[in-house]
DNA sequence: CAAGTTACCTGACGGC
DNA sequence: TGCCGTCAGGTAACTT
């Protein structure tokens, strides 16, 4: 579920719930998510200290206590956290549960359990920290993801510029939903190799990219099934949806139907006509 | 080494 | 009603 956008509304929807808190006790259900979960060190890292700053990278959400121990949590694509009194029952697919000192719980529910909840100890948290998101490439909303970046990053790739878009170690953040909706945006064809495109197409994948992110975390993200924030409201930036899941149905720009296709094994929409497969050499670039 | 495929897991949905 | 196949927002280990 939780691209990008989804991560930033949970992260800002969590602060002030979460800011200043005490982990008064750690419930685990036992089963594991993607990777393990060690519950004896969830509880004897975390209790009794206080959070002190959460923050996203990526789609992963980073947790600090002020006893120098954090917490690195990617909520997969079905995983999400919310605030819920405590002592009240507990959801199915509650896998770990944080009891705070406001009588809140921070309860993270994942029906597919392909998230993950990383423990980080006091000792090595910050090198841990720091190499774990070395690995991730730039955030596409701060200045240091370029235009002049993607262009030396995409040379002499055969790999479609969409697959390139979600690679995690090229770009943080961009999923199947952001990178179906800026290709279209931007009059791309998925398929195209990322290495083709010229420097005009970089700017204008950047550019919509970015606009895209920010209009969908001012709506609140995209709910598909099941996303919702911290406050158990639902986003709605599916309503604004150009290309993604809308499949037979003509395009909003020029009438044409819709295509969907598998590209790099996930489900790819576009538009023949307003995204051609541009096999431009050397006129553009 | 780059790029494509598969596995991880549950549930919703459509066809029969 | 139910059984079966297919599909789903992500990531990383594996294969080619």
């Amino acid at each position: 579920m939780p691209e990008l956008p989804e991560v930033e509304v949970i992260c800002q929807g969590l602060q002030s719930h979460l800011l200043n808190q005490t982990i008064s006790s750690v419930y685990c259900s036992g089963k594991d998510l993607r990777i393990p979960i060690d519950c004896v060190a969830l509880q004897t890292e975390l209790l009794n200290s206080a959070i002190t700053s959460l923050r996203r990278r990526a789609k992963y959400l980073l947790l600090k206590t002020d006893n120098g121990a954090a917490l690195i949590i990617h909520l997969g694509m079905t995983g999400n956290l919310g605030i819920f009194p405590a002592g009240t029952a507990l959801k199915k697919h509650d896998h770990v549960c944080w009891t705070l000192g406001n009588n809140t719980e921070l309860r993270y529910n994942d029906t597919r359990r392909f998230g993950s909840i990383r423990l980080l100890k006091p000792e090595t948290s910050s090198s841990d920290e720091k190499a774990f998101f070395a690995a991730i490439g730039p955030e596409p909303l701060s200045r240091n993801c370029s235009t002049a970046y993607l262009m030396q990053r995409a040379v002499n790739r055969k790999q479609s510029v969409k697959s390139f878009l979600m690679d995690s170690h090229v770009l943080a953040g961009v999923g199947n939903i952001y990178a179906n909706e800026t290709l279209f945006k931007a009059g791309i064809h998925p398929e195209q190799p990322a290495s083709s495109l010229s420097a005009k197409q970089w700017e204008r994948v950047l550019t919509v990219l970015r606009k895209t992110l920010k209009h969908a975390i001012a709506c609140g993200g995209s709910t598909i099934s099941d996303f919702v924030n911290a406050s158990g409201e639902g986003g709605y930036f599916q309503m604004n949806f150009k290309i993604y899941g809308k499949t037979g149905e003509p395009c909003e720009t020029c009438g044409e139907i819709v295509q969907k296709k598998q590209v790099g094994g996930r489900a790819s929409f576009y538009c023949r006509k307003c995204q051609p497969i541009s096999t431009n050499t050397c006129d553009e670039r």
